[in-house]
DNA sequence: ACACAACATGAATCCGGGA
DNA sequence: CTCCCGGATTCATGTTGTG
């Protein structure tokens, strides 16, 4: 038998043998440096996880202005105005997005982060690019500046927008692992989350070494909503290097892009501090979907619920019996616990693990519990 | 000295009495029909106080969605909600915001309420147009409906975006009113509101009349916050006439647009019954705060109870190890703090906060001493 | 009448692996 | 690409029905 290699196994093996030949040209674990459209030229197509983005946002801020690439704008010889300040940063956006798509893997994802002075543009060009906006998610800060002066809402949020590459690709969310994340409640698309501060916020001479540096908690987060370990994370505005830190300590790979000398150096060392978890801790809880299948019929065959005995709905409204098969009888009504429990109720769909019960020594039971017992008893 | 009239104070008459006129040839109080850039072109220039805008959303839905339990989801499928295109999405958003602008006063305000589906090319377009973004604010929902099929966050937010007509535009903000109305802190760029139902909802043969009726409360503190008694509020997609029936109880003017006939007759019913708040009442309005509620897993991505770190019950016979999700693993058994207390104890349910310890500077404390101090950090 | 259970529903881009 | 089909998936509120 492991002699014969179909057509199909064939194309498996080699399509994860070029995928890991791509992996293993990247330059994980390091801060390219220079401007990151130019660094991410430098990477292969489709060969990313994920991408996180914080991209700078101090255009049109009034006062000072600056170019994306970091270069100050002469008001005088520069003619400059709101317009002008909106498309040279819908070009900029334009720009890294597209090269972000480009390295990003068909089933890969983004996220970026901004305030309202970009996000929308934001926002509307991954649109236009093609992106498909899974959520957008407010991050709640627990302890915002004040407005001084008293004369607007008090700023206390910031948007990050999650997208996967097109309206019909996969994308990974760690469903269950948030619900546990969030006391057995569905993760909203609201985090209530500190701001950066204390002894997370790198200091350089008594300063804080970065004016914008995000909390270790809010890439905790979201990488562990939507990555696996060993995903490998691409942030172009790297930084002080949060998503590295998070993503060296939850097992996950990054590649980094910094222009700025200063920041890559303390990027690095604060990465190079950083532990990464214990396996056994970065396991999470799994969902039932990724646990492994059980066929009705095993348990048919193992005895657990026998061939010829009955199964019923919790209301005893139907009572059908069991068939070697594994199949279901009710009447002339035949079917798999699924579809008959479907047929039965007139129902869209029917999940019959959950629809079907059992007596197990007087007690009534769900057949999923049976299905557990089996699921424990064969990890041995 | 009241017989001599200065330039000036000439000047200031003839332009009150010009306002005035303006004012006079208003259709208050009623809602016009057919289009809203159609309906707005009717109005006057620099006419109108405030406009709310609640455009369609172009949501862009699949195929049916099914609860859990089999039942439907009764989803915005009205063809005034699709669009076939970005494209034309932006066309429709660019001429009724360009009309808004131009109705709108110069030191007037706009507001928009959209989702991830249309906001962001909804604040861009504005941008475009030369608005100036004062803050993006945040509707949480205190009851949004869950993400069934559990694919992504729960979607449990809506975003409004509060806009002058330009940088160095004057606008109204009542920050004594919002901060009263807040406990005596600032108003917050989020704000959790419960989505509208109950006796609220308009209804119709037993069924929602509107698919996207906004709650009171929301109209009612956006008002509260940027108008003044007597300013005339505008809003050209008027639906149920939520932003009549607020304004007419606090005092404000309103003109209506909305197509659909059955819409203006609710509309009109509904704000006929609505009755002026006398002024006294106003002031003494209270705020609604958000229940603090906090997660396990909160505490872990916080580095509190860091994933790695073990926690135990108060005699020791269980010690468990917290992952990197906030799940509890003791030898095989995982689960959350409080299905694996259940499940270790054989009890019928547990609460976890009381039941696991964790050692803090050589002390034993329950893990919700951990969260009581979240909760004071988080409070600052 | 009161307590409690059962049911209904909300701006939602809502499945995925294998043939 | 499509089709097939097993089977995973919900929170807060308000209203109606039942004991």
């Amino acid at each position: 038998m492991g002699a014969v290699e179909t057509t199909k196994m064939r194309q498996r093996r080699e399509t994860a043998v070029a995928a890991e030949k791509v992996r293993a040209s990247l330059p994980l674990g390091q801060i390219l440096a220079g401007d990151c459209v130019e660094a991410m030229r430098t990477l292969p197509d489709g060969s990313v996880d994920l991408v996180f983005a914080d991209p700078p946002y101090n255009l049109q801020l009034g006062g000072d202005l600056n170019r994306p690439d970091g270069s100050h704008v002469d008001a005088v010889t520069d003619h400059w105005d709101q317009f002008d300040s909106f498309a040279l940063y819908d070009r900029f956006t334009k720009d890294w997005l597209t090269e972000a798509r480009r390295v990003l893997k068909p089933d890969g994802a983004l996220w970026v982060i901004g305030s309202y002075h970009n996000i929308f543009r934001v926002g509307a060009i991954l649109q236009d690019l093609g992106f498909w906006i899974l959520n957008d998610v407010v991050w709640r800060k627990s302890n915002p500046m004040p407005n001084f002066k008293g004369t607007r809402f008090t700023n206390a949020h910031e948007t990050l927008i999650w997208a996967s590459q097109g309206e019909k690709a996969r994308y990974q969310f760690n469903y269950t692992a948030m619900k546990t994340l969030n006391d057995e409640l569905q993760m909203r698309s609201d985090w209530l989350l500190p701001i950066c501060g204390g002894q997370e916020r790198l200091k350089h001479d008594g300063h804080k070494a970065h004016p914008t540096q995000k909390p270790e908690s809010l890439l905790y987060r979201l990488l562990l909503a939507t990555t696996e370990k060993g995903d490998v994370v691409l942030d172009p505005f790297f930084g002080t290097g949060t998503t590295g830190a998070v993503a060296k300590r939850l097992g996950r790979e990054w590649i980094g892009c910094e222009r700025e000398d200063f920041y890559r150096d303390i990027a690095l060392e604060r990465i190079g501090k950083e532990l990464e978890l214990d396996e056994s801790v970065l396991a999470t809880m799994q969902s039932k979907k990724a646990a492994p299948r059980v066929a009705f019929g095993a348990l048919v065959e193992n005895g657990m619920i026998p061939a010829g005995s009955t199964v019923f709905d919790k209301k005893r409204r139907w009572q059908a019996t069991v068939r070697a098969d594994g199949s279901l009888v009710y009447g002339k009504q035949t079917g798999s616990i699924h579809g008959l429990g479907k047929d039965l109720q007139g129902a869209p769909s029917c999940n019959g693990w959950a629809f079907w019960h059992y007596e197990d020594g007087g007690e009534v039971k769900p057949i999923d519990a049976a299905r557990q017992l089996y699921l424990l008893a064969s990890e041995d």
